[in-house]
DNA sequence: TCAGACCCTCACAG
DNA sequence: ACTGTGAGGGTCT
């Protein structure tokens, strides 16, 4: 075996760290200078990139650095995703325009409360909630002497025992409530997450529907997001518009119509193109299709 | 299938 | 600067 270590250097092919911290599958990296900063489990984590690997710093030794493997899917070659994607224009586009994005695999409790935190939310907005969330509710986390504390994501039992006026607090709104139920159904065992893994994807699909605040979208982010359904294809209004511009600009199709598209065109592993698909409408094709902004001001100095 | 409600925050006009 | 307005990775009724 290994000996422990801090820190850990990864060979890696078609891997952009940035574009995937920032796709929106997950809300708690942030970025200082050219690293990342976040927190998978209990272990504080930085990240470094360069064109064929990624080196993760921890703040403790570590011997067995499979949670972090797993997170990053690491082992993953691209090449036959990629290769298994619809040949057309706007799937090329999409595949140049966000080369190396990739999925993760997070922890199910933590992706399902945080897309239950998402809905009708920008970003950057479900990014402070579930800040606030993790420092109010989480379990304090080893760090570098020095450095600013950092908290894991609270725990369906904790969560559980929260009043729904403690989770307004951290400006959740009318999802609160829907948090709060969901993290006692966990928390009471009335549904196993883990149990989730074993299961066919609709199966999976039927059981997260039953929570409160869990709709088909954000059933989805969850069964490909943590647990890698493959096949889940998250429709959102970025995808909707996507789909609309790119596919059928010409049609009026409902909603249910062009899921039901999403289902067949995409292959075996639509989730995947789905994230290019979303990272490609949110940061490529704005620039082009909208005016530029107006000059800002400039708030510091 | 179809609105409308739901909390709250930020960007953007005026 | 200050206030008004609209919309934001949806879900529920």
């Amino acid at each position: 075996m290994r000996t422990s270590e801090r820190e850990v250097v990864f060979r890696v092919c078609d891997y952009d760290l940035a574009a995937t911290l920032t796709s929106g599958q997950a809300f708690r990296w942030y970025q200082h200078g050219d690293t990342w900063e976040g927190v998978i489990g209990s272990h504080w984590v930085r990240l470094r990139s360069s064109q064929d690997s990624i080196i993760a710093e921890t703040a403790r030794p570590v011997t067995n650095w499979e949670w972090l493997t797993h997170y990053f899917q690491i082992h993953l070659g691209l090449g036959d995703v990629l290769a298994s994607f619809p040949q057309d224009e706007s799937m090329n586009s999409a595949v140049m325009a966000c080369h190396g994005l990739r999925l993760l695999q997070q922890d199910p409790w933590e992706c399902l409360a945080s897309f239950i935190l998402s809905s009708t939310k920008q970003i950057v907005q479900i990014r402070q909630i579930v800040s606030l969330l993790c420092k109010g509710y989480g379990e304090p986390v080893a760090v570098p002497p020095g450095h600013p504390p950092a908290f894991a994501f609270p725990s369906p039992a904790r969560l559980a025992e929260t009043t729904e006026a403690e989770l307004r607090d951290c400006k959740m709104g009318f999802r609160a409530p829907y948090l709060l139920k969901t993290a006692r159904i966990i928390a009471t065992g009335q549904l196993d997450l883990d149990g989730l893994r074993q299961m066919s994807v609709e199966r999976a699909r039927a059981e997260l529907l039953q929570l409160p605040g869990v709709g088909r979208k954000i059933a989805d982010c969850v069964l490909l997001f943590a647990y890698g359904f493959q096949s889940a294809f998250p429709v959102d209004v970025w995808i909707m518009k996507a789909l609309r511009e790119l596919y059928f600009p010409r049609r009026r199709l409902s909603n249910l119509r062009l899921q039901r598209f999403t289902e067949t065109y995409f292959g075996p592993n639509a989730g995947y193109a789905q994230q290019y698909l979303f990272h490609y409408m949110r940061t490529q094709r704005p620039l082009m299709l909208s005016k530029p902004k107006a000059g800002r001001s400039h708030s510091a100095a």
